[in-house]
DNA sequence: CCGTATCCGAAGGGATACTG
DNA sequence: CAGTATCCCTTCGGATACGG
């Protein structure tokens, strides 16, 4: 497909930058405050995949990186106003999600008769 | 990555069936009422493609398919309540789109000085 | 700690032709 | 009209090991 850039519909735009699941992840990991690499890997994302969303996730300006100058070197992930500007899907993704995919609950029962 | 099911973060479970491309086109274009297998292709969706994600979303119980016995036979594709529940994740893609995405406005200019 | 490099199999998708 | 089948190339991503 083409560069979102070709496209003039909005919602395609958006879509065509953003839908993508393990961009969503990180987006959500970091509205409750910044994080370092190694707590985003946490969400089960690993290093290679982590490292090319933040690249394009900082290219795209939705997210800042910042380094700290110690030792050892942390870097510090956080959300942009851009990046602020991407909540309201998330909120509507969250919405959809506990309304229309409820848990099954039959994860961890194991001692149902 | 596993299935949506063994995700309990109901944001990543409604993105892992939902944050794609042309799913989100499809529906987009269901919005504006109801549409024909042909219509939707012309979005730029191939046949294949297409296909497969109105059976995923059929699967789902987001759209609904009907089948007018005719000559030449029509299928009609439209959206359901929980289809529906997914407009406010569309709204939220447009509304950053507009304001984060401007068009460029250099596509199909090449007289202006 | 924060990534990058490499390997490699799996999946995705464009184009095209074809069938009920 | 509404799809399906096939080909084949590209991309993606999991695992792992390593470098600054």
């Amino acid at each position: 497909m083409e560069s979102w850039r070709d496209v003039t519909c909005p919602i395609q735009r958006t879509a065509m930058l953003f839908a993508d699941v393990y961009i969503i992840m990180i987006l959500r990991d970091l509205a409750t405050g910044q994080k370092r690499f190694t707590e985003l890997q946490q969400a089960g994302i690993n290093p290679r995949i982590l490292s090319q969303r933040l690249k394009m996730l900082t290219r795209e300006g939705v997210i800042s990186r910042t380094r700290f100058v110690e030792k050892p070197p942390r870097v510090e992930y956080a959300l942009t106003p851009k990046g602020l500007a991407l909540m309201p899907i998330l909120d509507a993704l969250k919405t959809f999600g506990e309304k229309y995919l409820p848990l099954d609950d039959n994860a961890s029962s194991s001692s149902s008769s």
